[in-house]
RNA sequence: GGCGGGUUGCCCGAGCGGCCAAUGGGAGCGGACUGUAAAUCCGCCGGCUCUGCCUUCCAAGGUUCGAAUCCUUGACCCGCCA
């Protein structure tokens, strides 16, 4: 099975320019990039669906480039927005490219003999141009009813109205693909779905320009059985940086992958063969209960992003702390392992204990004291795997397992853990 | 440029001087049932030192014993006309 192929097979595949002249170009080695705009401090796991389409094309022999959106990010994009967006400072931008640089190389190989991969920022060759050369050659060969008409533009027409800047962005974009095509003979652009207007206006820009021709593929965006947003869990997004979610959650975040969407999730992010996708569907639909296809995603997943150790760390502690088993049967050590990855609240000593409801709001897991207090009334808190009742519930130093650890819970599976902080 | 309509809690959307922390729906949260799934049913859904108090209905002033509701000014949006 050829690469289109697989990811067709995989739901990757939204639309091409001439398949069949893609396919014939995909039969030899060639170069690709997509793009990244750096428009948070971290990639999320929505960013991933594309950066391992990158990989894929990579494993498949290709040349794989990593653009980080340097001088897009400064602009912004207005497909997919119904409103201007407000700029963010470039120092903060140029900070946040740092830290895409530094995600995306942990997905690719740099150090593969035939085909190494690249990472570039567009910063680089638009900084150096000036607003003149800018106007004269490269905006030259735009027509702006062309660009009015793009989807991306003509939806913020109808609406909210677009600045002239993000107006702008398709030719940015464009001219991205057409320098990558000149210096590094890069001849397909692979981007979400969203993107397609963007890219079909650099194939343009570099006929015009180059007399040449190049490819763009689309993803599609990836949706959940039920219709809402994929890779957000409680309206905040799942992010890579385990600063930001930490590698419990984000292995949770799989764990709970509805029943509908895990045999599509599998496809999209797993790199296991169609064999053993297969065989984990079958699994799945025998025996929904076990959860074997969840564990495989979460695994990989976590195994994928967090690394191998951390991944068993987090599985250890998931085990550990859901359910089966008295937490009190655990050795210290595993204990403290499970509990190494959950938001945290920390008291001084054993002396002067708050309430379970100040507890768990100190570590984070409820917005505020009220609602925490509701969790209470609504039954969902408990202590160490054990109900409590009562919003003014306080622990005392019987509870705290080791004289350390006391496990906070709310509902089926938002934990924290409460630390006595070490004499010094 | 002229005329009219609008801005309410995470989102949509009622309220149009006191009974309003503000109807209803969605999202979210908790419970029951399950499998850390879905569907369903029940409850919750501004904050706090919680039988009470505090801060909210675009912003700032004002009228009033009392305003999300009335007046003034400003900002933004949306229609219709030129």
């Amino acid at each position: 099975m050829n690469l289109l192929e697989d990811l067709k097979w995989r739901g990757l595949f939204a639309q091409s320019t001439d398949e069949n002249a893609l396919k014939e170009a995909l039969s030899k080695p060639i170069t690709l990039y997509v793009g990244f705009d750096p428009t948070a401090s971290s990639l999320g796991v929505g960013n991933l669906v594309v950066l391992l389409v990158l990989r894929r094309f990579q494993l498949a022999g290709h040349h794989p480039i990593a653009l980080v959106g340097g001088a897009t990010g400064l602009v912004g994009d207005p497909s997919g927005k119904n409103e201007e967006r407000s700029l963010n400072n470039t120092d903060v931008v140029e900070q946040w490219a740092g830290r895409f640089r530094e995600q995306l190389s942990q997905y690719l190989d740099f150090e593969a003999p035939t085909n190494p991969a690249r990472i570039v920022n567009n910063l680089d060759w638009t900084a150096p141009m000036s607003a003149i050369e800018f106007l004269r050659d490269i905006g030259k060969h735009f027509s702006v009813n062309q660009m009015l008409a793009k989807e991306s533009v003509s939806a913020r027409l109808e609406g909210g109205g677009i600045s002239y800047t993000e107006f702008s962005y398709q030719v940015l974009q464009s001219l991205d693909f057409l320098e990558l095509y000149k210096r590094l003979n890069c001849t397909l652009q692979v981007g979400g779905s969203d993107q397609w207007g963007n890219i079909v206006a650099g194939l343009d820009l570099i006929r015009r320009v180059e007399g040449g021709s190049a490819h763009a593929l689309t993803i599609p965006l990836l949706a959940k059985a039920d219709g809402t947003k994929f890779g957000k869990t409680a309206g905040s997004n799942v992010w890579l940086d385990p600063e930001m979610t930490s590698p419990y959650a984000f292995y949770q975040y799989w764990i709970a992958t509805e029943d509908k969407d895990v045999i599509n999730f599998l496809k999209v992010f797993s790199f296991a063969s169609h064999d053993e996708i297969s065989h984990l569907e079958k699994l799945h639909s025998e025996n929904p209960a076990a959860r074997d296809a969840h564990r495989a995603l979460a695994r990989e997943l976590t195994t994928m992003v967090h690394g191998a150790q951390t991944c068993e760390r987090v599985e250890a502690a998931s085990r550990a702390l859901f359910g089966q088993g008295e937490l009190k049967d655990l050795d210290e050590a595993t204990l403290e392992s499970a509990l190494a990855e959950l938001p945290r609240a920390t008291i001084t000593s054993l002396d002067d204990i708050p309430t379970w409801v100040g507890l768990i709001a100190a570590a984070g897991v409820v917005d505020s004291k009220s609602a925490a207090r509701r969790v209470v009334k609504d039954g969902g808190a408990y202590l160490n795997n054990v109900k409590i009742a009562g919003e003014d519930f306080t622990l005392s130093a019987d509870d705290f397992l080791f004289n350390r650890f006391a496990v906070l819970r709310k509902g089926k599976r938002d934990l924290a853990v409460v630390e006595v902080a070490k004499k010094p």
